[in-house]
DNA sequence: TTTATGACTCCTC
DNA sequence: AGAGGAGCCATAA
């Protein structure tokens, strides 16, 4: 096994698993912590293969709040009615307040 | 094994 | 200020 990559992705789930409720974050903002800035899409990446690994996908957003990553979920809007179960608004796939609801894991983590 | 793509972001024109 | 291109690393074919 070698593959120091996997850390990467390891870390991106153990980050995304400590996302508190009612708060999302931002794949840089992971990468970022993990210290690979310009590694934004693995970290979306590594949530395609988070299914089966407790990892709230659906909190994770790009920088802008927007949901880029629902097409991918089971529905259309799966991910939009699991973030407003948690007490987030979205409109047009764009969280809004992200910046009150955004949780940066380099800052609070 | 190599090539191509992707749930993004930043820099440059 | 707005638009476009390049970079990043891993997965899939």
């Amino acid at each position: 096994m070698k593959t120091e990559t996997i850390n990467f992705f390891d870390k991106v789930y153990q980050v995304a698993k400590q996302i508190p409720y009612g708060r999302v974050t931002s794949y840089g903002a992971i990468a970022n912590y993990l210290g690979a800035a310009k590694s934004a899409r693995m970290v979306g990446y590594a949530m395609n293969g988070s299914v089966g690994k407790d990892v709230p996908a659906h909190r994770v957003v790009n920088r802008k709040g927007l949901l880029t990553g629902k097409h991918h979920f089971e529905g259309t809007n799966l991910m939009q009615e699991l973030l407003e179960s948690e007490g987030i608004k979205i409109i047009d796939n764009q969280i809004q307040g992200f910046d009150k609801v955004f949780w940066d894991p380099s800052n609070e983590l």
